[in-house]
Order: structure tokens, then C-alpha cells, then sequence
DNA sequence: CCGTTCGTTCTCCATCAGAGAACAGCAATC
DNA sequence: GATTGCTGTTCTCTGATGGAGAACGAACGG
């Protein structure tokens, strides 16, 4: 169904476990009978999963209606403050953002993804809870640009491979060609910039986040290009970043 | 094995996910032959576990060993934030925190427990990543016995059925009679203190998040005894929160 | 170069996940 | 207040599949 590249070497109930709890995300608040249409299984299945879920907290039933349950946020706290980076980099989050003003992130990367770890916003102009925990391309993304400069060839055409280069604007990078230029200048300098190629009138800078040779994730400042211009990105926050990511990349070799 | 509740109505390939899952967790940093033998199954039941979780993003393979993967946060963050109390109670958290001086938590319960949804320490004496996301018991902590003093009764002594009211100091109320009693006067006064019966020489205040006749969460102020005294918390801190308090409410309200 | 240990793949069988029907609980309708 | 029409839950049955165990292959170290 949804999942493929399982294969005969999966488990095929935790595809369908998989699928119920995503399906239960999407809908937020959803009872036994419209879930098991969503999901093209006999009421009675669906039940005896959430039955079990809700055992173990995963799922739980408010107003006769199934929602996720805060062993999720359990296990996802754990999962962010295990990375090594997360805690490493979380003061200068802190930092960055209200010495320069504008909103700072940080990132990793998995199965050729980022994901912001964390955010801060100094003017409260972008809903950052909204943003944190969500995945992105790596291309369009000032942090995945600079992640992606430091892996290996290979693991650059897989992700390509895998996720495509969709265009967010008109300025995303959108072959491969293009791509490996603009990922030796990264390397060259050692930032990325990324100029309007996620979402028009916003600009960013990154710096990578380096432990032991390999990239472990991203620090990156983003805003409206009227106040983040390039100048601006290459100057004052770039001093600023790498400033950080020398001490982060101290501390993560302790 | 661990969760027995399911009896025959449950999924058992769900029961061997979660013991995985769990397993994960614990060791952080795990490979297929420990992993089987800590949760006593063949490698080549747990291989196919894991393969599925990985098509999933539910786990990583780093350096040959296998640790939770982001997915999870992405679930976590998404829980977190989809519970009403935590976007209506942020901004006073931050607020609260820096107005007085003193760690300032957000709670809700689930299952008869409560999380600490997030939380502020203005000093940085506490490791707040440590707590936000654990489970505690709700008899030995002001925002626990607040939310304990809006639930039924029924309810209240399913939670003690079933959790118990284990002894965290030599204050922690360990009778039903007693916690009775000081459920009693919780709801007289409208807050709950916490004077060093979840740790020593930790006091605390809470109200209650109310919504529609029910309690949603709780909003607590916790600090050493030191400087917070019980007259601190009976006065200006609980006003702070009870302002706070109110406006949560309406804002549940909308 | 061989022995050990790991992860992965394969095959086979008893178990159990899933379907479907029946039952129970609740609301709204008449 | 009986009826209808929805739920969620429980039951029973059976074919698919999860789990065991063995075999394979890769990585490592002596």
C-alpha cells in the first residue's frame, strides 16, 4: 500500500500499525468506523490496534474520539534531546537570536531530510512550533544546502534520487548540475546562502555543524530580505554562526 | 510480558513493536543481536521490526547501531502542540517565568499521570529538557493534585487503583483518607501547594487550566524552599498565576 | 588465512491478524 | 417510549504471516 520498499522482509502489521497512527494524525480527533475506511480495513482490526495502543499510551480517547497520545511527545523528547548536536547547540540558539535579532534554527538530517530541532524567533513574526518537528528538503533549505555539501558524493545522488528537486520558488535549485555548483561554493566558503530558493523574500544563511569529520547538523539565521540582505548574511551573522559552531563543534568532540 | 491489559483483544505483533521500541530507547545504540536477545525474540523477528520502523523513519542505523529516529519527534512535536492547553498557556509560561524569577511548568494528564509540557527556568538551575516529556505520578506534585482535586471521584480512585501513592519524601501523601482531605481544600482555595512532598526541599504552587467544566491542565511555580516560601506562594506568585489562569481560560473559551 | 561474530536472507509451520457478523450503547426521530 | 440508525465493541473463523532457526555473507582480528 502506502509503504513499498518493505518488500517481503517487513512486518506487515506495523505497516498497517503505521498507517492507523498516521491516519489518526492527519484527522486529530477520529472515531474506529471513518478511521478503518481511511485505512481500507475491517472495523474490528482497526480496534484491536488501537486497543493496544492505547494500552501503552500512544493513543488515547477524549469525547469518544481517538486522538495521538503524549507518550508520543515521550518518546520524541527523548529523541531530540539525544541528539548530540541538540544539546550542544541550544545556548547559542538562545544567542544568536537575540544578539542578531532574528529568527536562528537548528538542524540534522535523516534519510536524506532535514528537520528543524529548534527555533527561536526574537520578533514572534513566524510561528515556530510550527516549523520545529517538520521534515523539509535539504535543496531549497539554507541548512540542507550546507548539509549536503559535506556528504559524500553518493549520498548526495541517493537524496537527489530519492526526493527529487522541487521548485518551492523560482529561484530553487532544480538540477543536479546547478546543485553540485552551488554545493562546491558552499564547501569553497564554508556557509550556504540560500537566497529566496524556499520561499520568496526570505533569505538565510548556515553554517554546518561539524563533529569528527562528518556534518551532524546545521545553525542557520533566516529572515524578510528587506532586513536579512546578503550583505548582512555574509557579514555580521556569518561572523556570528561560525562564531558557534567552533565552540558547538568543541563541545561535541567533549 | 510487560503490557498484559491487551488479554486476547489486542495486536501481539503491536505488543513486540512496542517492547522494541522500548528496547531502542533504553539502550540507545543497539544492534539487532542484543536487541533480540533483550526483548526474547529471534534476530530474525526483531530484523524484520526494525526494517519495517526504518522504511518509516521510526529508527536509524548509525554506525551499525540502531537508535530512535526523528520521526518520532515529528509525532511528538505534532501531539504536543495539537493539545490546546500548550498553545493558550506558552505565552504565560515565558511571561511567568521572567516576572518572578522562578521555574514555571505547564502539566497536563493523561492515563492518570501528567507530563510536563514544557517549562521555564529563569536561573538554569534545572535541566528543563530533562523533565518536559517524563511522566509523573500525580499525588506528589501541585499540578497533579490540582488536576486530581477537578476529576471525579470515581476517577480520582481508579488513578490511585491503579498508580498507587508511592512515598517520594517523608511528606508525600501515601492514604487515600489524607489526599481526600487535601483534595478537599484544593478545591476550597482554588490551588494546591507542593511543600517538598515530590522532592525535599522543592516547594510549589498550581492552578488549574480550566475549559468547559473540566480540567485541561495545570500552570505550577516550583523553586527551593529557600526562596519559596509558602507565604511567597500563597501571594504573589499565586496571583501571577491566577491572572495567567484566567486568561488561559478564556482563551480555551476562544 | 582461518575463526568468530555480527547482520541479513531464507524456508517452513503454528499462530494470529483481519474479515464479517452479531451485539451493545447511545441519540435522535417519530 | 418504542423505533431507527448510528456508533464502538466482542465474537468466531480461517488463510496469511509473524516468528524460529538455520544458512549465508560480510567485517574484523589474530
Amino acid at each position: 500500500m502506502a509503504g513499498n520498499s518493505a518488500g517481503g522482509r517487513g512486518v506487515k502489521s506495523d505497516e498497517t500499525l503505521f498507517a492507523i497512527i498516521e491516519a489518526v494524525r492527519e484527522a486529530d480527533g477520529i472515531g474506529v468506523t471513518e478511521l478503518a475506511a481511511n485505512v481500507n480495513l475491517a472495523k474490528s482490526s482497526v480496534h484491536k490496534h488501537l486497543s493496544t495502543m492505547r494500552d501503552h499510551g500512544f493513543v488515547v480517547k477524549r469525547n469518544g474520539e481517538y486522538h495521538l497520545g503524549l507518550e508520543f511527545f515521550s518518546y520524541g523528547q527523548y529523541t531530540r534531546t539525544t541528539q548530540d548536536v541538540y544539546s550542544a547547540a541550544l545556548p547559542a540558539l538562545e544567542e544568536i537570536a537575540s544578539e542578531t535579532g532574528e529568527s536562528t534554527w537548528l538542524m540534522t538530517h535523516e534519510n536524506g531530510q532535514v528537520m528543524y530541532l529548534d527555533g527561536r524567533d526574537p520578533n514572534d513574526e513566524i510561528n515556530v512550533n510550527a516549523l520545529v518537528g517538520s521534515w523539509e528538503e535539504m535543496h531549497a533549505n539554507s541548512g540542507g544546502k550546507v548539509i549536503l555539501a559535506h556528504l559524500r558524493e553518493s549520498e548526495v545522488n541517493e537524496i537527489v534520487e530519492r526526493h527529487g528537486l522541487s521548485a518551492k520558488t523560482d529561484e530553487t535549485i532544480t538540477d543536479r548540475a546547478t546543485l553540485e555548483e552551488e554545493l562546491e561554493r558552499v564547501r569553497e566558503r564554508g556557509y550556504a546562502l540560500n537566497l529566496g530558493e524556499g520561499l520568496r523574500e526570505m533569505n538565510a544563511v548556515a553554517v554546518p555543524l561539524i563533529s569528527q569529520e562528518s556534518v551532524e547538523g546545521a545553525l542557520s539565521v533566516a529572515g524578510p530580505t528587506y532586513r536579512v540582505k546578503r550583505e548582512r548574511c555574509e557579514g555580521e551573522l556569518l561572523d556570528r554562526l561560525r562564531a558557534a559552531a567552533d565552540d558547538i563543534g568543541l563541545s561535541l568532540a567533549y
